[in-house]
DNA sequence: TTAGGGTTAG
């Protein structure tokens, strides 16, 4: 026994290994030990489990995509398909798309003829392969040749995978073809049809079918609802003498994809049949597309008293709902329950993890969550970049960029970018930033779009580039848009360019005269200059116009209940020890040498009378109710709708710093994160 | 076979 294999004695039962092998990924050194166990106990070998796991590890360790290199490295598995099946299933889910490919090729190699099982793995992953239409039809012929072309299953899950790829032709010459066409088969045809828009066809063959399953009463409704034709699909849905759960939560969800929300509650209502998880995950992922997140957590809730089993779906929206809101502790809570009732992480689950603990600002957790995850894609790496960004970690958002970079298999697209270059901007890295959006279309092949100039041009006016920004505008080949000319008004601002503000202003105004915040940001730069009487021209604009300011409003979670507090309502059980308390801290911040900055006061042209004004900051008041009712050193988390305003910014670094506490402010852009007198902005934002 | 899920510039 070498000492490799001494230094692992007494982890030789496989599910030793197995655990091992799991969370987290092994280092390669652990992966060498494992392997060189492997090799020299032969009651290892024949371990399925501790097979497939070890070869998914090896083959993302080593990025194969040569299966001679694979054998070379392995122990020979018996020879039974089975194992192979084995390993090739857990290989496909558990690394990158081409990965099992290697697999297959390794087992073909060993003279092991593939049979159903082989295929039907085969078949359920090959649309994740570079190229999909050319694969499927090399696997079409292979399955031919092994004499399965009788086999309606695999047949059918052939004509699925054709359509899936974007090859209907194909699908429908399979169908054609098909020895005997079951209601399966049919049904099958029906939803390849109504993918690709077909619906008229779709419903002649669904007219025409001698026995309708339950299902293809469903692909029909749902073929209706994915053409936003709800009228048809309730008519099919009325007629459907044998109306299932399915039935029911394919017209709910058709109706909330419209909109039509009062006819979903009403079948929500009044469907007889026990919900199942899918009903409510649809009425929940209804509640987020309306951005109603506060009502989707609780729309949870009913689902427990219910004593229906939530399920991955039902964490990844309810995790999304917890990021929208910056609700930390239920975030939290939903990754125990995760963890607690073994729900499967799969890359949508645990990018809703990185994203809701970044979004929280609990930024050491979502990077434990993404290194923990064996496999990851694009839309995890793009959520750990932008979650960076956003929290203030530029130069950590450009590693992991590089690192991604490194590694090949992923290729950054058009929303990594975004994430990289707004995390550039929030950091002020001004030439890596000019570096990256060069770049993009020399190096990546990526054309930028309106959000990567929206990046460029916020990146170069904040830094002080007013004129390269505003240069870079007009030369920029795609028409700017509102945002894109907001950035530059807000560098002005910043500035103090006066002259081109008022002219940007104007510009934006054109663009986009039902934005509020458009008004206040003209009224900003009059009143900076003291132009008071411009100041009242902008408000009577407002008036006239009927143009309404959005009013500040910072929520914050307290024992695990959200409270919202909106500038100017007073409507909070507690306001009045809040506002007594307010009065205290400013008190002591004055004495550390905190002094109000009215600059924000004398902009606000609502609030212009009351001198106080600031004080009443919504995130003023959500930070002094955070502080009175928690004790102990965790931070004080407050999500804000709008931009911090610098007074606020100022005064919450003495905060920090007064009570010792770390107070995470997640404003409409970014995180602030205040500790012990500073920011981790920089006072860059 | 049919229903439900994730990242994106100010």
């Amino acid at each position: 026994m070498n000492s490799c294999a001494r230094n692992f004695q007494s982890f030789l039962s496989p599910d030793h290994l197995v655990s091992h092998l799991l969370s987290p990924p092994p280092t390669l050194k652990k992966l060498q030990q494992i392997q060189a166990q492997i090799l020299t106990n032969p009651r290892l070998q024949s371990n399925p489990n501790l097979l497939s796991h070890f070869i998914s590890h090896f083959i993302q360790t080593y990025n194969l995509s040569n299966s001679s290199l694979l054998l070379r490295h392995l122990p020979k598995p018996h020879h039974q398909p089975s194992i192979w099946n084995h390993l090739l299933r857990s290989s496909a889910e558990s690394s990158p798309p081409p990965g099992f490919l290697s697999v297959y090729r390794a087992m073909l190699q060993e003279n092991i003829s593939p049979d159903r099982a082989t295929f039907t793995t085969l078949l359920r992953h090959f649309s994740a392969l570079p190229n999909p239409s050319d694969a499927v039809a090399t696997l079409h012929c292979q399955i031919i040749k092994l004499g399965h072309a009788s086999d309606r299953f695999l047949l059918t899950g052939l004509l699925n995978l054709y359509s899936k790829v974007g090859c209907l032709n194909a699908a429908e010459q399979l169908f054609v073809e098909m020895p005997e066409r079951d209601v399966i088969a049919n049904n099958a045809m029906i939803a390849a049809l109504s993918s690709h828009g077909r619906i008229i066809d779709a419903r002649r063959l669904f007219e025409s079918m001698p026995e309708k399953s339950s299902a293809s009463w469903n692909s029909m409704i749902t073929c209706y609802c994915k053409q936003n034709d709800v009228r048809a699909a309730r008519e099919i849905f009325d007629r459907n003498p044998i109306k299932d759960v399915v039935s029911w939560n394919a017209m709910i969800d058709g109706y909330c994809k419209m909109g039509q929300l009062e006819m979903a509650w009403e079948l929500f209502d009044r469907m007889g049949l026990a919900k199942n998880s899918v009903t409510w995950n649809t009425v929940i992922s209804a509640c987020l597309h309306h951005r109603e997140f506060a009502m989707a957590l609780s729309m949870f809730q009913v689902m427990q008293v219910e004593n229906v089993r939530p399920t991955e779906v039902t964490m990844v929206s309810l995790l999304s709902a917890c990021a929208h809101l910056g609700a930390l502790s239920m975030g939290r809570w939903l990754h125990a329950y995760i963890r607690n009732h073994r729900l499967k992480i799969d890359v949508v689950l645990g990018n809703a993890l990185i994203d809701m603990y970044f979004k929280c600002g609990s930024v050491e957790a979502a990077l434990q969550v993404f290194h923990g995850m064996s496999m990851k894609n694009v839309f995890c790496w793009n959520s750990v970049i932008a979650g960076l960004g956003m929290n203030g970690y530029g130069e950590q958002a450009i590693e992991i960029f590089l690192e991604m970079d490194r590694r090949g298999g992923f290729k950054p697209d058009g929303v990594t970018f975004v994430g990289l270059l707004s995390g550039c901007s929030h950091s002020g890295l001004v030439s890596e930033g000019k570096k990256y959006f060069s770049r993009m279309l020399g190096v990546y092949g990526i054309q930028p779009e309106i959000e990567h100039y929206g990046c460029m041009v916020d990146l170069l006016g904040r830094a002080g580039y007013v004129e390269e920004a505003l240069n870079l505008i007009e030369t920029m080949p795609i028409q700017p848009n509102s945002v894109v000319w907001g950035s530059l008004l807000r560098a002005c601002r910043i500035h103090k360019d006066a002259k081109l503000s008022e002219r940007v202003t104007q510009r934006l105004l054109e663009l986009d005269p039902d934005d509020g915040a458009n008004y206040v940001f003209l009224s900003n730069v009059y009143a900076s200059s003291k132009r008071w009487d411009d100041v009242e021209r902008c408000r009577q604009i407002m008036i006239e116009r009927g143009v309404q300011k959005v009013p500040g409003c910072s929520s914050i979670e307290v024992n695990n209940m959200i409270h919202e507090f909106v500038v100017g309502d007073a409507s909070h059980p507690q306001f009045e020890q809040i506002n007594t308390f307010l009065v205290e801290i400013e008190r002591e911040l004055r004495k550390l040498g905190y002094s109000p900055s009215t600059d924000s006061v004398l902009h606000d042209i609502e609030d212009e009378e009351k001198e106080n004004a600031v004080m009443y900051h919504s995130e003023k008041i959500a930070i002094a109710f955070g502080l009175m009712s928690t004790r102990g050193k965790e931070p004080i988390r407050v999500v804000k709708n709008l931009r911090v305003c610098s007074d606020c910014h100022e005064a919450t670094k003495f905060i920090a710093k007064l009570f010792q506490r770390e107070i995470i402010v997640r404003d409409r852009n970014r995180f602030h994160h205040f500790r012990d007198g500073t920011c981790s902005c920089k006072d860059y934002w």
